[in-house]
DNA sequence: TGTCGGATGTTGACACTGCCAACTTCTGCC
DNA sequence: GGCAGAAGTTGGCAGTGTCAACATCCGACA
C-alpha cells in the first residue's frame, strides 16, 4: 500500500536546509539573535534537535547562512536604487531599520567573517553594488583578482551610511535624524 | 586568636564588584564576548558561581557594566584629543582597534541600551565630548534637559568616524585604509 | 559590650544549550 | 533488486543562566 500519504510526515523533509534558514530568520527577526538556538530552530522546522547538523556544522554556520542571505537582500535593495548615490544611502538605512536584527547579525561581533568564506563573499558582493556607483565607474567584467580594490569615494560613502545605519540600529539615533543628516550631507564629496 | 591572617581567604571579598568587572573585561579582551560567562568570571575572581548575583542581577547587567566603563575610556580618549576634530576621529578609530572586543560590546547587538540607563548615560557622555568640538560651541553648564540636542555637524562627524571604526572592527576594512580615508576627508564640512 | 539584621557569599538544583556518538530510515544509482 | 550513503532520530555529556535555601560576616544600635 502507499506509505507516503498525507497522514504521516515523511522521514525525509524535502528541503530542510531551506526550512532551517527560514525558521532561523523568523526567530531572529521576532526575538533577536540571542533567541536563535539550534534546538529552537529545529523545533520550528519540525525536526529533531540534531537534524540541523546534517546541513550546518555548527550554530555559527547556520547564522552565517542567514547573514549571507541578508547581504543578498541588502545588495538587491542597493541595486534597486539605481545609480543615485543618495538613494542608495536611503536604501542602506532602510534595510538597517527594516531588518534590524539581521543587520546587527551581519555587521555584529557574533560572526567571524574569516571563518565563513561564503559570508565574506556575499558581503563583498553587496559592497560592489555600492562601489559601482560611488566610484563613478562600472566594475568591468568579473576579474576576481582585482575585486578587492574599492575606490576611496566608496569607502567614504560606505562609512557615512554604515555609521548612520549602525547608530540607528543601535537605538542611539532616530531614523529621521539620520535620514535628514544624510540627505543634507549628500554623501558626495 | 586572629582569624583573618593571610593563610585563609576571608569570607567577604572586599570589592567583588570591582573584581568581577576587571575579570569580565580581561576575558572579554582575551577571548571575545562569547567567552564571558558568569561562571567563568566568577572563577576568575575566585568566588562561587553565584556570587556575581549579589552585584549584578544578570549576565547582561554585568556586560552593561563593562560596556559603561568602556564608554568612560572612549570619552577620556576623545577629551585627550583636545579641540581638534581630526584628532578625535583618530582617537575614536584607535579605541575601536585597541579595544576591539569592548567596542563591539558597546555598539553591538548584545545589549539593549534601554534596559540599562547607566549604560545609555555613559554613551551619551562620550558623545557629548565629540559634540563639544564638532558643533563648534561649548556645552554650557550641565543643563540636562537640553543634553539630547546634538548638532547636525556632530551627527555627521560621528557617523563617519563610527562607520569607519565599525568597518575596521568588523574586519571589513584595514586600519590604514580607514585612517587614510578619514584624514583625506577631514571630517569637517 | 553584646547582639542581631542585613549584606555578602556558598551549595544545590533545574531547564536549557551546543555538540558528539550510535542508530534507523529512506533514496538514488549500479 | 540491492546496496552505499545521505538524511533524520535518540541518547548522552559538559557547560550555562538563574532560582532557592543556607552559611557567614560586618556594622549599627541597645
Amino acid at each position: 500500500m502507499a506509505v507516503s500519504t498525507s497522514d504521516k510526515a515523511p522521514y525525509h523533509h524535502g528541503d530542510l536546509r531551506r526550512s532551517l534558514l527560514d525558521a532561523a530568520s523568523g526567530i531572529l527577526h521576532r526575538d533577536g539573535i540571542g533567541a536563535v538556538s539550534l534546538r529552537e530552530v529545529a523545533r520550528a522546522a519540525g525536526v529533531s534537535h540534531n537534524a540541523p547538523y546534517r546541513h550546518f556544522p555548527s550554530r555559527d554556520a547556520l547564522l552565517a547562512g542567514v547573514a549571507a542571505e541578508g547581504f543578498g537582500r541588502l545588495r538587491a535593495r542597493l541595486e534597486a536604487a539605481g545609480d543615485d548615490l543618495a538613494a542608495m544611502g536611503e536604501a542602506y538605512l532602510a534595510f538597517a531599520v527594516a531588518e534590524r536584527p539581521c543587520f546587527l547579525l551581519m555587521f555584529g561581533s557574533s560572526l567571524c567573517k574569516a571563518d565563513f568564506p561564503d559570508l565574506a563573499g556575499a558581503a563583498l558582493e553587496a559592497l560592489r553594488a555600492l562601489d559601482r556607483v560611488a566610484s563613478g565607474r562600472a566594475v568591468s567584467g568579473g576579474d576576481a583578482s582585482e575585486s578587492r580594490t574599492i575606490g576611496p569615494a566608496t569607502l567614504r560613502a560606505w562609512a557615512i551610511v554604515h555609521g548612520f545605519a549602525h547608530l540607528v540600529a543601535d537605538g542611539q539615533l532616530s531614523l529621521e535624524a539620520a535620514s535628514g543628516a544624510l540627505a543634507a550631507d549628500g554623501t558626495v564629496p
